[in-house]
DNA sequence: CTGAGTATGTGAGCGTGCTCATTATAGTTG
DNA sequence: CAACTATAATGAGCACGCTCACATACTCAG
């Protein structure tokens, strides 16, 4: 059974790194189940005791690009930043280490960003729950209350325009989309600070 | 040619109609371009004359379904609202035609709320730039300048992450989705009148 | 070592969205 | 009205994502 689970994480790991490399090289759509089992040297069905779609598969991906982004994140140093700056910081951090996806995403935005999911074992629920987590800390570092709610619908709004509009900016180094990070949290941030003054919300 | 052109556009409505109605009786999945063909007594690959794809389909509903938006809001009575309540009214009465097709909009929501696209044959395309232009007028309306690029692009990220969480949400009239809309638009108008005192962003 | 029991791998096959060579039809012209 | 052309409708067929009945490999009690 030890040999076993070896094994079969390991040809977890080889499915979704010979996928990534497809998809990189060929795109999502042109890239076929077969493809992937054939150039993982398993069988067409094998993909799918592993991921439960083949969209299911970018979703393990960009799980797996995130898996260190808290730790990293936290482990950086970042004296003296505003919480403007510093949830900028955290966004920025997860752009970059997801960006190998960057093109494929819109394939699975519309599912995998569904507030509504609470699917525990699902990558990409994990994936937004200690997002929001790490951003309500990240205020509360500074100073606010814990984040409401509402506060964490109207965020995560943001981070899926955010991200659509990332997957399909074709400026330079994808400076628009840090552009419109930037002013999305300067809203954010200062709707935050003058809103807590006021009557709590839920 | 007269003629032709009466019977194409009465089976292209016929498509519309019936494949509404297949899509809310069994879903999006469940119903196969087959039984849409069927149903509209047409052959499978007629429909594909009329209609790029299956969820182009889809698209095409939301346009038609908000082919009057413009015209019936502008016609509406809204003295003495504020920007914010005119922006509510206008993305609520949005939100009341595209109602049917609610649980459908993940599944095209990844591509047809791109920012990028430029397609002007594209319905969705034309349904943001309209979009967009209402927005700008509303806000010119009310004394403001005409929004800048930037602004544009958060109104959209709010309004991407908006519809994401009404086809997702599960409260007893989707208040919840109001109430989001409420709060979001609460936090870019103040941004926005807020901004328009400082030095021009593009 | 054996053999029953379990977990994992396999790939032919299913139903799907969509295509495209073929057929049928509408429109035009002599 | 027939002959011709342009255009739209047709549905068999393709490649795809995914399933599932079966084959294979592994475990372990006797």
């Amino acid at each position: 059974m030890r040999v076993t689970a070896q094994v079969q994480a390991a040809t977890r790991l080889r499915i979704l790194e010979v996928a990534e490399e497809l998809f990189a090289s060929q795109g999502f759509d042109a890239t076929t189940t077969r493809d992937i089992a054939k150039a993982a040297g398993i069988a067409t069905g094998t993909m799918f005791n592993y991921f439960s779609s083949k969209e299911a598969v970018v979703g393990s991906l960009a799980a797996e690009a995130l898996v260190d982004l808290e730790v990293d994140f936290n482990r950086s140093d970042r004296e003296g930043l505003s919480l403007e700056e510093d949830l900028f910081a955290f966004v920025a951090a997860g752009l970059r280490k997801l960006k190998p996806l960057r093109k494929h995403l819109p394939v699975v935005l519309g599912t995998a960003l569904s507030p509504a999911c609470a699917d525990v074992d699902d990558d990409c629920c994990r994936l937004r729950v200690s997002h929001l987590e790490t951003i309500s800390q990240l205020s509360h570092k500074h100073g606010l209350k814990e984040l409401p709610t509402m506060a964490l619908h109207i965020y995560w709004s943001l981070y899926a325009g955010l991200l659509l509009f990332w997957a399909n900016d074709t400026s330079p180094r994808q400076e628009d989309t840090l552009a419109l990070l930037d002013h999305s949290l300067e809203m954010f941030v200062s709707w935050l600070t003058e809103s807590s003054s006021k009557p709590q919300q839920t």
